[in-house]
DNA sequence: TTGTAAGCGTTATCAT
DNA sequence: ATGATAACGCTTACAA
């Protein structure tokens, strides 16, 4: 029978069968871009775990917009996904994170799970799954590391507000000055966009202001990439005049010259087990994994 | 009304909805990894105009498995995805040809279209869609730039057979070879696989033998990376010394010293015509989109 | 305009 | 075991 049906061309209709509550129910991943091994590494490692559970696994962009974030989320509710996966930097505002509570309680109430990824937990909604990395404990061994080279004049290359991952990372770097005991200059904040281009022409006016800066810690790999373009471009030579260091750990960055020293985030790690809880892991409240600083040529002692 | 269900918190259901035929069916990008910028870049332009669309998006992989492969056009096609997006290179035998073929037919018993990405058409079934781009135009660009540099000894490096990337970019190195009136030398053919320590070693192990190669094509620029790294090793300086061309433009590969000079794949072009096609767009046959050379500072020319 | 009934392709239940 | 039937939540058609 069931051959006669194949040889006939039949293929069960899914939909009809989801619609009655059998089958196992896909999972979104939503971020705000797809750009970068950054995503691309959360969501290669979740759609492992969850296409080999059987499952489909959707990609969803917001490109930032607040406007598409809401109907992807309603959408998504619509289609009875099982678990959205909202991944990467938030908004900090705190309508934003009542924003992000109603997505959680509207998706319960159709029985989807809601799973932050890269970003912190809302506050006092413990029940709201997070998968977060140390973004401050990375940048703070930077800037340790740093200090342990002789630098003390260390400048902070990136945006420091507005966003989740900005506000940690540089809460790390606020949080590294003092832990050696340098007093925080707001005069050597590079507040620039994550582009290297953008980087690179801040780090070009901020260079003549601040000839004693001699070592620069970056938001991302790519804007250490600029930075180090613009140094260059300056006559400085890395990492004898100056060293850097990026967060992210990008591939390739490792090939630059010199080698990129960076924080190494577990991006892997957090699309492995989003995936693994999304497809039936038992998991409660929230968990921040480790990140590691991988030093290599492009941090040295700091000159004269 | 409409209101008042709203307050209630009803969420239309679409999985009934879609069993009706109504409502915009969602495509589905299938490639063997989702590794690199290739896949990435193209999956995201084809996401962005998929749900600018207001339809979802699916990812998933195969890790190269056919039967996971198989596995995943029939859970597509019993979830009546409207598009499926096979991506990437294929394996080049008459019997995956075969299966792709059945794929087309299976999935258009649902009402759903296959469109081929990255990859070249099925003989002899023009009515499957493929979106391609010059990978063997760009290969032979690349071996008329070296030759134009005086470079006569010029390495292959990746693999030269087996699946339509490499077996079409390896012809693009021939044909580069004839239109030079070079004749060709499988001795200068390093095969190995996509990966830069891969590469690394077997160009390590290519080098004493053959002093007289100044110039490397390589498949990749993951294996161009690979091929520089283990040519500055044996104390070569690039450009001088030797002169290394990859393939992909890969993110960063701009920032390496020296700079790589690279074919530029249309990844995003693909991928968005492929989403525009998915979304409705009138499209018929095949289309072959342009590559280019990008010439940077690790081709120069051939020394003495 | 508002309401009612039929149908979509499954699964589950109950009877045969 | 096999077969008929209700139910899932929606859309469409037709009736009031």
């Amino acid at each position: 029978m069931i051959a006669a049906a194949n040889e006939l061309g039949y293929v069960v209709n899914g939909l009809a069968r989801s619609m009655m509550g059998v089958g196992r129910r896909s999972v979104a991943f939503v971020s705000a871009v797809m750009v970068g091994p950054t995503f691309a590494t959360m969501a290669a490692a979740a759609e492992r775990v969850v296409t080999e559970d059987g499952r489909l696994f959707m990609l969803c962009t917001t490109h930032g917009d607040v406007e598409r974030e809401s109907a992807l989320i309603e959408s998504l509710a619509e289609q009875r996904v099982g678990t959205v996966l909202l991944v990467g930097s938030a908004l900090t505002g705190q309508a934003d994170e009542q924003r992000i509570a109603a997505y959680a309680d509207s998706l319960a109430r159709v029985g989807t799970q809601l799973i932050l990824c890269g970003r912190p937990p809302i506050a006092h909604r413990p029940d709201i799954a997070s998968i977060d990395y140390d973004h401050a404990g990375g940048v703070s061994a930077a800037v340790a590391h740093l200090v342990a080279l002789g630098h003390r004049r260390i400048a902070y290359v990136g945006a420091t507000t507005g966003m989740s991952t900005e506000e940690q990372r540089f809460r790390g770097y606020r949080l590294g000055l003092d832990a050696a005991g340098i007093p925080f200059d707001e005069d050597v904040l590079v507040d620039v966009e994550n582009d290297p281009d953008a980087a690179a022409s801040a780090i070009a006016a901020f260079l003549p202001q601040h000839p004693d800066v001699t070592a620069f810690v970056c938001l991302t790999d790519h804007v250490a990439i600029g930075a180090g373009r613009s140094l260059r471009a300056a006559g400085l030579k890395l990492p004898e005049d100056a060293s850097v260091v990026g967060f992210d750990d990008t591939p390739l960055v490792a090939d630059l010259t010199p080698a990129l020293t960076t924080v190494h985030a577990p991006f892997r790690e957090v699309g492995d087990l989003a995936g693994r809880i999304a497809i039936g892991e038992p998991f409660n409240g929230s968990v921040v994994l480790p990140v590691e600083l991988i030093v290599r040529a492009s941090t040295d002692r700091a000159p004269r």
